[in-house]
DNA sequence: GGACGTTGGCTATAGGCTATAGCTTGGAGG
DNA sequence: CCTCCAAGCTATAGCCTATAGCCAACGTCC
């Protein structure tokens, strides 16, 4: 393997890329990364840079694909740590909050197409398709737990768990994106948007054992 | 007045520079709007454009104006047509939903920040203000109404509002950009999805006058 | 131990972009 | 009739991506 003058291996050379991209794109927003800055910075000459990368976009798919496969593993960690069902499903979402507010860049080439031409590789879009059988999972369990009404664990159920979910994270890295996950406008919503959903899908038919008969369901107070 | 060669005037280059960048922002992405190209579409060579607009930021602010504008008309039309309260509300989803899969450009100009560098000048951003505004009045009006519980008039509650509308047509733009409004996977879901924000903020308290005394509130069907 | 292929640098360059400088021209208004 | 200026133009600086092609050093294999 070939050594660089200052000691540095091809393995090292291409991290550093990366971690440079994400931080040239942290500056100067997501669109804004230029392969001749992240050349700079790294210490060699932009041509060089594409012994390592095909293309710009190449770049990006790398950023995405690492992205995708962090923001499955916090979420598969988070459900395998809570008792399947609602717990499992709020630990989820505050992963994914927390996740994307320690890396705004990544979440926004997750979550948008801010790139004109770019669109993510099959491979790179893995995780990604990977982690939606887990949310269609945690919905089943829910329901299955009595938590949720069947109809959440759908198509529509699911599609409206990301509205949610994406939704108050996209709102946040566009209108505030310095903030904390717990000092954001809109991402300290993010326990609220999901009671939201929850309450939405609340089974419709009462557990006959638990409860008096002639109850209210609660309303937990938003 | 000068007229051009063609005879077209200072107004008319200006309408066409504007219209044909949402044209070609539509082919390449927000972000990949080109002077150069908007100039070669217009017919005219590209420092000439810099005539009627000082940048392309410029060329952005202007987009951007326009568009918070008409739907700040088309908002102010709708909760205008409607009763106030809950069917406002549901008039101003459509209209929303319906504007920005009617214009996805504008629409994610409006949402997203996509453009490196690029934040509209407080000149283009008056009608977000405003609308702001309407969306408070309307769910001040609901509250009144008896329709939403207090808590929905608030700060937090007008952003679980947004996060809830613009999350639904973000999700939509950035995974299936070329749908139509009934066709989407998600904007098909925004009466649900407002839905679901209703439901969460339900009066607690309800009318003694009406309905029976010990009945579950109705839960319409997901 | 030496020859050689591969790796990862380099320079030069083509062609696209934004933006500025400064020239030209024809119609409007005094 | 003459002047002015709006709105076009060319030329050019300086940024970007991407390709072509050169070269040194390292590891490997005879």
């Amino acid at each position: 393997m070939a050594v660089r003058a200052d000691g540095r291996r091809r393995v090292d050379t291409r991290r550093a890329i990366l971690d440079t991209a994400v931080e040239v794109m942290a500056e100067r927003g997501v669109a804004g990364l230029s392969l001749s800055e992240v050349a700079r910075r790294v210490g060699i000459k932009q041509p060089s840079l594409y012994k390592h990368f095909a293309s710009l976009h190449a770049v990006y798919d790398e950023v995405f694909r690492e992205g995708a496969q962090r923001q499955l593993e916090a979420v598969a960690r988070a459900a395998m740590a809570s008792e399947p069902g609602l717990p499992a499903m709020e630990a989820v979402v505050e992963a994914i909050g927390r996740l994307a507010m320690a890396n705004p860049v990544v979440a926004q080439l997750l979550s948008w197409r801010p790139v004109p031409d770019f669109t993510p590789s099959e491979e790179a879009f893995r995780p990604s398709v990977e982690m939606v059988g887990i949310v269609r999972t945690m919905l089943r369990d829910a329901v299955a737990a009595g938590e949720l009404d069947p109809a959440a664990d759908s198509d529509s159920g699911a599609a409206l768990f990301s509205i949610v979910v994406a939704g108050t994270l996209t709102q946040q890295l566009a209108n505030e994106p310095g903030a904390t996950y717990e000092g954001g406008r809109f991402s300290s919503l993010l326990p609220s948007a999901h009671a939201m959903f929850v309450r939405y899908f609340a089974p419709k038919i009462v557990s006959q054992a638990e409860g008096q008969p002639c109850t209210r369901p609660e309303h937990r107070k938003p």
